[in-house]
DNA sequence: AAGGATATCAACCGCCTCACT
DNA sequence: GAGTGAGGCGGTTGATATCCT
């Protein structure tokens, strides 16, 4: 055990700053910066070794820190980024603006890493196989069906930021062509998605969070509105009414139905592209999306104005990017002309949250 | 209300890398 | 090439805040 060897040369105070400690660390920093910290509490009149000073200035008094408590959205990035990047949280940070490694990682450890664990145990097999994924992407064959291709466990859902790293892991790929995902690569603090086997009814499906996730949400919509997985599903208002007036909202299984009409399914495309409008200002507008299952409850919502990144399977079973709404207007309309041209289901679009693995879900 | 348990987070420690001599 | 110091990084600690019984 031992101090840095700049500490040993003097006696340094250890322990919290004061304010008047910062004020002098920041006036000298503001006015002269930070050449060489070893030499800064001298300057600056501190008796902190140039560590402590480094430390405190990064982490706590830098003008261009965020603060605050991580948002929805910054967390899925940390559990996503985790996963590739492991503990290397100065790297992590380098995509979180005005967070600090430290930061970061005391919410990781302090927040995060027992959610995940919890979510593990709740979770415990999140790992996914592509059959054929290299032969189905290099060696295009009409006769591929979908089904083939998603072939996998049915509660998995890709997300919008999930999606290219599915593409990233391509060597991933062994020798029989098979794409393996592991945990490590999935981020669990998504919703799973799941066919609504209690009503059997196909165009229902169960929103379930992890347990850890539940509880943050707290099963108020308009929390759910703020969780990135779901905005880039329903970027808008989602209100769930039952007819009788009451919320609609399972709260023994926090399990939140949303209409099939908000995934893009083959033969929904066409329905979509008819339901997105650009308005006045050029923006892209859904028209509300109405259950026609009215027996029981109505479901208004908003599809996405704005579109994440898309990845588009085309009839030959190619896999390319969408990477603006215009391409992604064109691409619904050529859906829309070849669904009326075919009944087949010749197209899908890949995006986000939108997309469902379970195969029951795709029209025959 | 009290006190124990748990969560949070600022700060420190030790190790590593790199530049300089 | 060896020694040294500074900066950077990840793991850990400990004080404080908050929660729970």
């Amino acid at each position: 055990m031992g101090h840095h060897t700049c500490c040993n040369k003097q006696k340094v105070k250890r322990g919290l700053w004061s304010p008047e400690e910062d004020e002098k660390l920041i006036n000298y920093i503001t006015n002269y910066g930070h050449a060489c910290w070893s030499s800064v509490p001298k300057l600056a009149g501190l008796q902190r070794c140039g560590k402590s000073c480094r430390l405190r200035w990064i982490n706590y008094l830098r003008p261009d820190l965020k603060r605050g408590s991580f948002s929805p959205q910054e967390a899925a990035l940390i559990i996503e980024l985790h996963g590739i990047l492991g503990n290397r949280w100065a790297q992590i940070v380098k995509h979180l603006p005005g967070r600090t490694d430290n930061e970061v990682k005391n919410f990781w450890n302090s927040s995060i890493k027992k959610k995940l664990h919890l979510s593990h145990r709740i979770l415990p097999d999140l790992s996914i196989t592509f059959p054929n994924y290299n032969n189905l992407i290099t060696n295009p064959n009409p006769n591929h069906s979908f089904d083939n291709f998603y072939s996998f466990n049915p509660n998995v859902l890709i997300t919008n930021s999930f999606t290219p790293l599915i593409l990233d892991q391509m060597n991933n790929i062994n020798h029989n062509g098979d794409l393996n995902l592991t945990n490590q690569v999935m981020p669990n603090s998504l919703p799973n998605l799941s066919f609504d086997s209690i009503s059997n009814d196909p165009t229902w499906f169960n929103f379930n969070y992890p347990n850890h996730l539940q509880h943050d949400l707290d099963y108020n919509p308009s929390l759910i509105k703020q969780d990135n997985s779901i905005n880039s599903m329903l970027t808008s208002n989602i209100s769930l009414n039952c007819t009788n007036g009451e919320n609609f909202m399972d709260s023994t299984n926090a399990a939140i139905k949303i209409h099939q009409d908000l995934m893009m399914t083959p033969s929904l495309l066409p329905k979509l592209s008819e339901m997105i409008k650009e308005n006045e200002d050029g923006i892209l507008e859904s028209t509300p999306v109405v259950s026609q299952h009215t027996d029981s409850m109505v479901v208004n919502s908003t599809l996405p104005c704005t579109f994440p990144t898309c990845y588009i399977m085309n009839p030959h079973n190619n896999v390319h990017r969408v990477v603006n709404e215009i391409e992604l207007m064109e691409t619904l309309h050529m859906s829309s002309s070849s669904s009326s041209s075919s009944n087949s289901s010749s197209l899908s679009a890949l995006s986000c949250s939108q997309f469902m693995m379970n195969p029951r879900t795709w029209d025959s």
